[in-house]
DNA sequence: CCATAAACGAGACGGTACGTCATGTCTTCAA
DNA sequence: TTGAAGACATGACGTACCGTCTCGTTTATGG
């Protein structure tokens, strides 16, 4: 899920990049982030813990908060396939999510991945784009087909979907720094529907 | 709107905080917040922008986060008056949140007192003290007087409601970056009552 | 000796300079030019033993040549007095030097500072107003007063008397990293009067 | 003039040391040493100016100081011819390192190859060896002819032959980073005849 | 009407981190 | 095997901030 090596150059003279040395900076990432916040984290702790140089960071990465949504991404599994009901489909585009949340660390690292996306430049667009290619292009297939079959209404906007969709997630995760229970996503999904249900 | 100085001392020997002071420190807080982020926020700035002591900083607020929240509250406006109709009495509780982030610069500064508040425990008792006095109370006697005209149902979670008026608000203003239309806070008290309407 | 200092300002709002942390800079600063040398010299290092902080440094002197000229310097004792002895009178002005380079890690500390000022121009200018003041003017007062009783020739040039008087010195301390025997000094004040005899 | 690779291996398989490569990493490094000195020297610039990697400067060179040695001697010519006259004969030895130090940038690369002769072992254990076979070993033969004809006294230390005669060059060059006039040597050898005169 | 104590500006200080640059070693590829 | 290219761990660079700590000055009581 990680996003920084994805369009490799062919070939090149010279070392080619340490693949162990990714994989320990992303999770040292993570524990730094659970332990330090994002005001709080620093790129030397990191470099100290993952035993690499912060030159090998800074060569990879855009930016200190590009790296740690990187680090939070490559912690969110797959969608699960969605069967048959209109709620069970959405429910499982957002899933996701929730299980990074519940599991371990993962509660803290996904906090402060959103705090660097909302913080930092370069980290917003990495999240964002990551938004939109796991959750608004899927959820747009999805919803015009639901819309087709009169399911939902016709007239409604991807966007404010979206915002009802994740935005209790955020303020759980940020604001009350609450734990999310299990089927809180599908109790959003069915909020959605019944928000743009015909009727 | 602001929330340190409540519970004044009695009486003393000395001089008394400077008020003039304090608004400086508030107004270099908001203009830095604005400009720098919450990562890139430094206290060192806001002194010399406002030509103010550290010192005096660092005796008023209990962390820079504190500050910046405190900062933020001070923006935000009082609720109108609600009339009668149920949506507009819930709208009425969270406009001034809107009403805050399409002025000036209240956007940004929303944003990173809400980064601050999520990253920082201070700040964010501040910030959670403000939504239980401003939001969180009010909505509740609200929503019990719906409850009882069975305009709504009776087994909502306050917490869940909550969630689902704020939430989305968040995920424009952190997420997306993206500014807020006028009504958008109408639209998300109607998403509330449709999804809790009995029927 | 020391350079930095002088030309107090004064009387400022606000804390003066830290003398014991300057003195703390300045002894940590000969340790590590005896054991690194110039290009191995840290000023990490020297924080780390003054234990004082990088900025503190930077703050009082421009650069860290002129640090290491400065912590030399500080290291000269003053000229005895001469004598009637024209040789005497002579020796009397460089035999600080020698007395410094044959004291604990003087020949070292010497050896990194000239090194400094050869290769920094902050650390050149202050060598040089060092030796423009305690052995060129003096020295042109004296060779002055010798040519009007006619023991030396009078169509002498200052500087190079200098580079006479110094030079080997120079090549002792950096060239041959030789220690420098008692009376070396003195043997090079007898060169040049010898150079500069009317006969 | 150059001392690293006299001593040919005799044969072994696979390509031969690129002259080439040698030519431009010795030129660039002249360049370097002229523009950042010594402390600021670095190989990467070198590398880089070169167009060669930095693994071919440390397989032949045992240490950077000894490169810049290296690329200064390089510069220096051989000595002419002295005639009959013994003050020319004396000058002859050291008239090469004045030349050089008249010549482009000759007088900053001979400045840095000072330093870093000073500063570095390897590249004083070059030094020396240049000054011994150069200039200590043809300066004894001379001396000892001169002192068999009862030009010079017989009791003379050479080493201090030498530190008269290449001193005031070193203070010239290193710490009043002066330019070098024609007959400057010359004028030394005068003042060391006149020093060990007999008469 | 002082005197005393707190508030304030200014800013030095010991630290930690920043993002960049250099060192010396290593790896990959071409010649 | 040489050499260009360059990734890598290490560590220093010079700057910026943090939170604490003097300094002198100003200001409001309380003796």
């Amino acid at each position: 899920m990680s996003t920084t090596t994805e369009g490799t150059k062919p070939s090149r003279k010279g070392p080619t990049r340490s693949e162990a040395s990714k994989a320990a900076i992303l999770e040292a990432t993570r524990v730094e982030m659970a332990e330090t916040g994002w005001r709080g984290f620093s790129v030397d702790s990191v470099a100290k813990r993952a035993s690499a140089s912060k030159q090998t960071i800074y060569r990879w990465w855009p930016s200190i908060g590009a790296m740690c949504v990187d680090a939070a991404l490559a912690l969110i599994p797959d969608s699960p396939d969605g069967g048959r009901d209109p709620q069970e489909r959405i429910t499982a585009l957002i899933v996701p999510l929730e299980a990074t949340a519940r599991t371990g660390n993962g509660h803290a690292v996904l906090r402060v991945a959103l705090l660097a996306a909302a913080d930092d430049k370069d980290a917003g667009d990495l999240w964002r784009a990551w938004i939109g290619r796991d959750i608004r292009q899927p959820l747009r297939m999805l919803l015009a087909e639901l819309a087709g079959k009169r399911v939902i209404r016709r007239d409604f906007d991807l966007d404010e979907v979206i915002e009802l969709l994740l935005g209790p997630l955020w303020h759980r995760l940020m604001i009350m720094r609450a734990p999310v229970r299990e089927g809180f996503c599908a109790e959003q999904a069915g909020n959605c529907l019944r928000v743009y249900a015909t009727f």
